[in-house]
DNA sequence: GTCTATATGAAGATAGAC
DNA sequence: GTCTATCTTCATATAGAC
């Protein structure tokens, strides 16, 4: 059983370490980031390094079970929980969407994908605690909506799928995979409208 | 101008050395595949990969160019071009997802999505000769129904990208998370027929 | 615990014989 | 064109002083 403590100084440096870790492989990769970088960014020696973390799958395995918890915390923080369903929807879906645009979810997502072939069980765990609740909570919401009568009722989960899939639909995959040209903030909410029309047609009572 | 020549021996070796590389880096990755181990599986010498392709950069940019027009090649070479339009969205959406499945399809995505930020031109390339096109494809066929009066008219691109999405849905996002467990053929055709018949829903006329 | 210095190995790339 | 042998660089990881 461990507590909550107050931070060490010990402690300080280690989230000192995981941040600078997570921005050097966010940004370069697991391979092409190297201990000798992240000691120099951190003001460090690869000694100390070495102190913290057994080796580097170590310190990467820390700092992304620290990154999921995280991004999982981060999401759904707030939302209209009433008001007319359209409404509701174009919340939750352009919330969505914002969030998979940002760079740090961009970043970690490319980081899984990328090394799930070498870290086989980081695929569980980012799914875990990122996708899985996700779909979970707009599955709940979406449940709530097919108790009060605003949609047919049906398997919320694959609802909420379908509600996520065309939330993100074409910005997100050009954005995923480098397609150079950033939305506009008009394609943006086109999309958005899109899907919730969309949805509701097929959805609806 | 450039003409289509019979194959020499040094274009045979050269597609043989692109073959292993493609092997290579599509189950290592950029970084962890070597040249070294290339040459060995090819059963020459470094030194005559470099004879081949001026550095490492190259030969990788060379081997996505070709897995991208060969991807390209091997997508919708059939399909039913009549018949009733739930039993070809169907067909699409089964081959479509199948097709997303594969080792070969999930691994260059892998790829592209890892090393985009290394190679910039990398993402434009792959997506204007694979997304890009199956979605104008699947944008035709659409096209088509709405024409013929079986779907309701509206942006054919904006209904191909829902159609994928809801296609592929759950079952592609676990793979590519590198989530262990494999979608069971009961979940497969569930999924399938859960997405055509949404899709039905929202699109008909 | 933290540092400097270094051991050890492997990578990309090249030189030069055949 | 292809090989063997090698150069150079840079990575992970460790040893040992303070």
């Amino acid at each position: 059983m461990s507590v909550a403590h107050a931070p060490s100084r010990r402690d300080e440096r280690r989230e000192t370490i995981l941040d600078v870790a997570q921005a050097c492989f966010l940004d370069q990769g697991f391979a092409a980031t190297s201990m000798s970088t992240i000691a120099a960014k951190v003001g460090g020696s690869k000694g100390t390094l070495y102190n913290y973390f057994k080796n580097k799958e170590e310190l990467f395995a820390a700092m992304m079970q620290r990154m999921c918890r995280e991004l999982q915390e981060n999401l759904f923080d707030v939302g209209p929980q009433s008001g007319d369903v359209e409404a509701r929807l174009t919340h939750f879906a352009r919330a969505f969407l914002e969030h998979l645009m940002t760079p740090e979810t961009q970043g970690v997502q490319r980081l899984v994908i990328s090394e799930v072939g070498r870290f086989p069980e980081l695929g569980q765990v980012f799914y875990d605690c990122g996708p899985k609740v996700v779909l979970g909570r707009i599955g709940d919401v979406l449940k709530e909506m097919m108790d009060a009568g605003s949609l047919r009722r049906t398997d919320p989960l694959v609802a909420a799928q379908h509600f996520k899939d065309m939330a993100i639909s074409g910005i997100y995959w050009e954005r995923i995979w480098g397609v150079t040209s950033d939305p506009t903030p008009a394609e943006f909410d086109a999309q958005v409208e899109r899907a919730v029309e969309t949805f509701l047609r097929a959805y609806a009572p």
